[in-house]
This record gives C-alpha cells, sequence and structure tokens, in this order.
DNA sequence: AACGAATAATTGACACTTGAAGTAACTCGC
DNA sequence: GCGAGTTACTTCAAGTGTCAATTATTCGTT
C-alpha cells in the first residue's frame, strides 16, 4: 500500500494535453484532446483525495462501488465487466482488498469454478464513508456549471456513447 | 513490448462503469460517470489500434506528438509537464524510444542538468505515419455527432475544464 | 569565492494494467 | 459417461504510473 500523505499538488495548469493543439487540427480530435484533458484532470483528483484521505486507490474504490450495489456479491467476471479491466486485473485487486478483510470470496456451490465476491461488514462501513465524500468532490468539481448545461453534457455524451458502442463493436 | 497481434475485442458494451448509475444518484456524478465511460471506450481504442497496427502504445505516441511540433526538441521536465505525468515516468518511456531509436537525448551546451529530447528522421516518419493513421480513427469515432453537436461538446468542455482547473487549483 | 537553496533528471519501491498461457471445472453431443 | 470445447479464474512478464530519495548542476546571497 501506498503512503498515507499525499501532496496533492497538481500539475501546472497551464500546459496540458490540448496545448499542443494547433488550427489546422480537426474538430474532432480537438473534441477528443480536451475531453481527455477533463477526464485526466477530474480523475487525478479524485486518486490524490483518495489516496491522501483514505490512503486507497481509485481501482480499490471502483471495486468496492461495484460490490455495493451487489446484494449477493459478484463473480470476478461480472467484477471485470463492469469496472471494464482484465480478469487478471481483478484478481490482483480482490487479493489486496481480501487481505484487508475488506471483501471476502465465497465459494459458490452451483459451479466450483465460481468466486462470489463480497463486501465484509468492515468494507461496507469503510465504502460508504469514502462514497459521501467522493460525491461531495464530484459535486465541487462541477459546482461552476449550470444546470442546463450540466443536462446538456450528459444528453450529449449520452450521444457520444451510442455512437462509440456502434464504431467500436466490430 | 507487447506482441503485435491484437484480438481487437472491446469490453462488452452492455455493462460498464455507468451501469452502476441509479435514479437517487446526483446528476454532478452520473455525468461524471458517463465521461469516464465515454473516454475509456475511446481510450482503449485508440490503444488496442496503435498496439495492433503499429505495435507502440499510447504514452509512446503521445510522447512523440509532444516532441513532433517541438522544432528544438523537449526538455524531460517539458515532456513531463506536456504530458501530465511524473518525470520519472517520462524516464521510462524515453529509454524505451531511444533504445528504438526514435528518439535522442542531446545535451544542452547552457545548463548541463538539461537534456533536450528530439525525433530522429526514423522517429518522424513513424510518428507522421501513426499521426495520419491516428486521426483518421477518432474522426470515425465521432462520426455520429453532428457538427452543431460536437461544437457543443467542444464548448460546454471548455467552460468544465475552466472550472476544474479554478477548483483542483487550490 | 562559498554556502545554501532550488532545479533537472534518474533511481527504486510499489501499484495498476494488459495479453498470453496455464489449471480446473463445467457443458454438450455422442 | 467420456472427450472436445468452453468458461472461470490465476499467474506471469512487460509497460505505465506514482512518490520519495539521490545525484548533479545552477543560482542567489553574502
Amino acid at each position: 500500500m501506498p503512503k498515507d500523505k499525499t501532496t496533492l499538488k497538481l500539475v501546472e495548469p497551464h500546459v496540458d494535453a490540448e496545448t499542443r493543439i494547433h488550427d489546422d487540427h480537426h474538430l474532432s480530435v480537438r473534441l477528443w484532446l480536451r475531453m481527455l484533458a477533463c477526464t485526466n484532470r477530474i480523475e487525478s483528483f479524485v486518486r490524490q483525495r483518495l489516496q491522501a484521505n483514505f490512503a486507497t486507490t481509485l481501482p480499490r474504490f471502483d471495486l468496492m462501488a461495484q460490490l455495493e450495489r451487489a446484494a449477493h456479491g459478484l463473480k470476478m467476471s461480472e467484477l471485470s465487466q463492469r469496472m471494464m479491466v482484465t480478469g487478471g486485473n481483478v484478481t490482483g485487486i480482490t487479493d489486496g482488498l481480501e487481505k484487508e478483510g475488506l471483501v471476502v470470496r465465497e465459494i459458490d456451490p452451483a459451479d466450483r469454478r465460481v468466486f462470489r465476491v463480497r463486501l465484509t461488514a468492515e468494507g461496507q462501513r469503510q465504502f460508504r464513508r469514502m462514497a459521501a465524500e467522493h460525491e461531495q468532490w464530484v459535486i465541487g468539481l462541477f459546482e461552476g456549471m449550470s444546470l442546463k448545461q450540466k443536462n446538456q453534457l450528459v444528453e450529449l455524451l449520452g450521444e457520444l456513447k451510442r455512437h462509440i458502442s456502434r464504431e467500436t463493436a466490430e
């Protein structure tokens, strides 16, 4: 596990992934890099807060978030799908959380290949504390946007997501 | 380096980071997770294409992209800023690219602490081939969106980026 | 000129991620 | 019931990423 203390210094905001753009680039590329820049900023902010306030990481938080709403736990493969990462990855993250007593692997009597992963009581407790703060961070980051702007963004991104799904489905 | 061949199988599109959302979540959190889902899809698409078509990776591509527009090369620290990653990271990626003869470290006579990193001729050639394709991939992914929608998104994300910069600047 | 502080880059420890290869368990058709 | 193919999970190597500590150099003050 990493350290408890983090400086929270963010990268210089004046120069970033988007700064490279010039007029000769196409709109789509500019859009993509701007989206990437926003996402990276938010993500790195959340990572640093999780590290500083809870000594944990985004993947761990993400895994616990998936489990929190699954009353009967999730299979490793379900976790892998929902987190959009490979199975080998889930194994490692689950190992870590299990070692700290935050989740457990339970054997599925119906199919002995399967593990059902569940939050422990302690895991529940910890996750709820983190989730509450996490929500406040996100709300804070989007605070400058009006309700209308946020709704527009949700709409447009929903549209984008549909198109991308088609494009990347082969 | 990983293998040349990639299956290009993307994660099942039916279940992803956003699927966890329910009505009781706040708009900002929903917005954030939707943005993250879009970005992750695009990023993983681009990664897989870079791997499959050029046997390279996104960080390498990113580093070369920074250098391409810098006639006199960039210092390691400048690369670090523009790529929004730490210095130690840049050292490693540069090592790899240098070993493959795509970039060179040149000593700065004015300040002997500094390396100026430049693309080699071979690096230039390779990058230009990759960049051309990369642009087509991105254009393809955003193809379903109208010009108006794309412009709206660029605008809204620009707004968001400004707000985030303020929030995360401490 | 010499000292201390600041800066540039590297290194090492650790975490996350992927893709490929391996093991165990299940399913289906015969 | 048995063999082939599939599925669930783990393991491994290589790359990416962070932070903290180290080394080398430069700058600013005295």
